[in-house]
RNA sequence: GGCCCGUUGGUCAAGCGGUUAAGACAUCGCCCUUUCACGGCGGAGACAUGGGUUCGAUUCCCGUACGGGUCACCA
């Protein structure tokens, strides 16, 4: 028995390897384009680093005339969630992230090199693990879990390097005659890679983001192939992106210390390995210290969340890529229209350690961003978000669209815009006095500021009232008469006169106008009061005003 | 523990042999002749540590500490 007989033994009708080399035609792209991926599994939905991955990824592709594509690995059948593909897929799609290969929803792909998810590509892997194991690089493996366990207890005993190498690896040695008569009975193996390399030697590779990186070789016989048939991660990389052309691997930077290895599955197939580029992880900081964001603890991790908050995806997008490359920052102030398509991304501006993800200047990035947006946008998305997380906002904004759009009209579409809005959830509670059963059902302790006295608020709003209001006054007009107001009951008229001398007055216009202000909104810090009583109009004025005039 | 990687203000970060060590968020103060927000101006606040190399180290080298990653028939 000999290698080849091994092979033939082991998957008898498989194709050559020439038949997909053939197949799967080089790319016919200009020069410079890059070819990378998103690939995740379908273990439940898209994590922030998930995302964070891809949007560097597509815009590697997208500005150099290359492709992104969309592969689905899915070898670990235990960990697989149900409608997980079409979840991923419509994550990136909110995200402006479109594949121009593989999955373009739960169930259909596009482009000419796939299948692109793994479970459909079992033939494929075994033709590469029968060459492997015809030319002698890769062996079957008939070691239990026990047997496993077994050995790495020897090495934590005898202080030895832990993994299956070496003279551990005894199925390495195992005669072929032996390891068929096995197969031939039926026991359970699986394939290892024979490793050739030497941990004494090193291996010296350049990443696209960590730079220069040295390795000890590795001379790990790791398992290429599982009991299931199925690859594992490792065999996988190298199989799909050499036959999908992949030429830049941009990927969580949990698998730089997998590189020699991966390298040196690339050169026991005589492939040219893909560049590498690895992105440092996402951190979170809890108690003092940092550490990865994670699924299950974090909520934030999960790429929903930022959708339940009804922080707006470009939002998430651009603070993203303000922590990829810092220098975003600056070019988006300079071109506060342009697409981020136009941004210059570059990898080896990444930093190489991980960032904490910083939710508070996430919402400063949300909040400029919003705040450039018409009045008509903002009430088009709080409707789209409020129809999923908030069915009554929803209604109340159907209800009257066009005062809606008036209220979300309060100082926007300026030079300066107002910032109050930094989400979605923030809304509600901003804009809730302009609405009657909000305002009456709300607390009715609030706080007048300096002028605090129940009885001269009743008398300045009662003058006011009577006197000084009218709804058909301009800005100006109305200001000037709520100076008369505060002149006509000994406040001063002006804020200097008050400043320059204070002993002379109890308060002065401003403090006047937060009697009003107050009285109308139940709050201090309001837009301007000007434009939310022209909103309000003259009923709801009046009623308002009357409850203190009684 | 072995092997990798990292450590510039509270956070994200530029700088990479000679700089008053940028900028943004957060924070504080003042101003914007009504609050709040916006905007403007200003303040406070940093090169983990010990050795080298050098005329000179935040920047280069070595050690230490701390942090992270990885060592599966998971990806």
């Amino acid at each position: 028995m000999d290698n080849e007989g091994i092979a033939n033994l082991i998957f008898p009708d498989v194709k050559d390897i020439s038949y997909y080399e053939e197949l799967y035609k080089d790319r016919n792209l200009k020069e410079g384009a890059v070819v990378s991926r998103f690939a995740p599994s379908p273990t439940g939905f898209v994590h922030i680093g998930g995302l964070f991955s891809s949007i560097i990824n597509k815009k590697i592709a997208e500005q150099t005339g290359g492709i992104f594509y969309l592969r689905i690995e899915d070898t670990d059948k235990k960990r697989e969630v149900e409608n997980a593909v079409e979840g991923i897929v419509n994550s990136l799609k909110d995200f402006d992230i479109i594949p121009d290969e593989g999955f373009i929803d739960g169930e259909t792909e596009k482009g000419d090199y796939g299948p692109y998810m793994q479970s459909k590509r079992g033939d494929i892997y075994k033709a590469y693990v029968k060459h492997l194991l015809k030319i002698g690089s890769a062996y079957p493996c008939f070691c239990s879990t026990e047997d496993l366990d077994d050995i790495r207890k020897k090495q934590e005993l005898s202080k030895n390097m832990p993994g299956y190498y070496g003279e551990w690896a005894k199925c390495r040695r195992m005669p072929l005659d032996m390891a068929a008569e096995k197969i031939k009975n039926g026991e359970k193996f699986v394939i290892r890679f024979k490793s050739m390399g030497n941990p004494d030697r090193k291996i010296k590779h350049h990443d696209l983001i960590k730079g220069k990186v040295e390795f000890p070789e590795n001379n790990q016989d790791i398992v290429i192939l599982k009991s299931d048939g199925l690859p594992t991660y490792h065999f996988a990389h190298i199989v799909d992106d050499h036959l999908m052309k992949t030429t830049h691997v941009i990927r969580g930077d949990e698998w730089l210390s997998s590189v020699p290895l991966h390298i040196q599955l690339f050169q026991a197939f005589g492939f040219r390995p893909p560049k590498y580029a690895h992105i440092a992880t996402l951190l979170k900081e809890e108690n003092g210290k940092k550490r990865k964001i994670s699924k299950r603890k974090d909520p934030e991790a999960k790429v929903s969340y930022y959708h339940e908050q009804g922080i707006p995806c470009q939002a998430v997008k651009e603070y993203l890529l303000n922590i990829a490359n810092s220098n975003f920052e600056g070019w988006r102030r300079a071109n506060p229209d342009k697409k981020i398509e136009e941004f210059k991304f570059e990898l080896n501006k990444m930093g190489v350690s991980g960032a904490l993800f910083d939710i508070v200047k996430l919402l400063d990035v949300s909040k400029n961003i919003i705040s450039k947006y018409s009045a008509e946008e903002i009430y088009n998305y709080v409707i789209e978000w409020s129809s999923k997380y908030n069915l009554p906002l929803k209604e109340r904004l159907e209800n009257d669209k066009e005062y809606a759009i008036k209220i979300f009209n309060i100082e926007r579409g300026l030079k300066k815009p107002r910032k109050d809005i930094a989400k979605w959830s923030d809304v509600e509670e901003n804009i809730s006095y302009m609405y009657d059963d909000y305002f009456y059902n709300g607390k009715d302790e609030y706080e007048f500021q300096k002028i605090n006295d129940k009885e001269t608020i009743r008398k300045i709003i009662k003058l006011y009232k009577e006197k000084y209001f009218d709804i058909n006054d301009d800005k100006q007009m109305w200001f000037d008469r709520i100076k008369d107001l505060s002149e006509e009951l000994g406040y001063a008229r002006e804020v200097k006169e008050y400043k320059k001398e204070p002993d002379k007055y109890f308060a002065h216009v401003g403090d006047v106008s937060t009697v009003l202000r107050v009285a109308l909104t139940k709050r201090h810090n309001t837009p301007d009061l000007y434009e939310i009583m022209q909103v309000l109009g003259e009923d709801r004025i009046i009623k308002r005003l009357d409850l203190f005039c009684k």
